[in-house]
DNA sequence: ACTTTATAGTTAATATGTTAACTTTGGTCA
DNA sequence: TGACCAAAGTTAACATATTAACTATAAAGT
């Protein structure tokens, strides 16, 4: 029973656990879970899209998508609206609240980036922002 | 609103769903969650612990932790006792059958981690899982 | 046109994530 | 010793994850 092979998902999962310490702060005096943040930052860069196409870049099922996106919704920060030429798709967006969440949020997370950037290094982050985005080129 | 920095956190999350995606079929077939197999995984290559370690080591909060034991304990994979030194720890450990779970699902784990080894690279999962253990080290 | 198949979302049931509050037990210090 | 404080787990309330089944709509094939 001899030391194995350390496992790749475990890592993966508790150097974003380290990463997100230093966000979950911020998101939380906001009263954004990490969700909903992902999404609001998303559709922020990108645009308005349709829900699986938010579903799969954000990493929510699309049956979590459903209820987050109500909630969402509810407060005001995103709208949704049926396609006119296919009525199974579904548009969602971010409001004009949903802008001014995400710039009153910004100012705050990217002081956090910097304090990963002093302990972690500019030069290994992109290294590994590297290999991370061809880790996710991989397909089973 | 030109091309922001990518997000750490997401890419993280995004590159772990992606290996994910080869082991996810082994575990439904054998039945086990995702935070089930972390257990079995890390009780059985450090042993039994307190669950407060099992809970930080498998990025798992207590309050989960909690209803994932009890299920487990249900099941007969894992076992629970009461420190006599201090009242207040709990220490959790694999039960004979849940050695044996480990056993019938590691052939089929290493197949499936040597399959990304053949899409991704030895030397550069190396490289990734050399970054991904300095940046566990970062303290907010 | 009609059947078949595929796609986009939702619903349902169970498991887990997250924060705050609470219980129990130990350690500290006046 | 007794008030105070810290640590380990649990409970409660709500949000999300996961799989399967279901609805509605559209594309394909015959």
């Amino acid at each position: 029973m001899a030391a194995p092979r350390p496992s790749l998902t475990l890592t993966l999962l508790q150097a974003r656990e380290a990463a997100m310490g230093f966000f979950r702060p911020s998101l939380n005096q906001h009263g954004l879970t990490e969700q909903q943040w992902r999404i609001i930052r998303i559709l922020r860069q990108s645009g308005e899209m349709e829900i699986h196409q938010l579903a799969s870049q954000a990493c929510i099922l699309k049956p979590s998508m459903t209820g987050v996106l109500s909630r969402m919704e509810r407060d005001g920060v995103v709208r949704r609206w049926k396609s006119t030429q296919d009525q199974r798709r579904v548009f969602v967006g971010l409001t004009e609240q949903g802008q001014q969440c995400f710039v009153s949020m910004s100012e705050d997370m990217e002081r956090n980036y910097q304090r990963i950037l002093e302990q972690f290094g500019a030069e290994k982050l992109q290294q590994l922002l590297k290999l991370l985005g061809e880790l996710k080129k991989i397909k089973p």
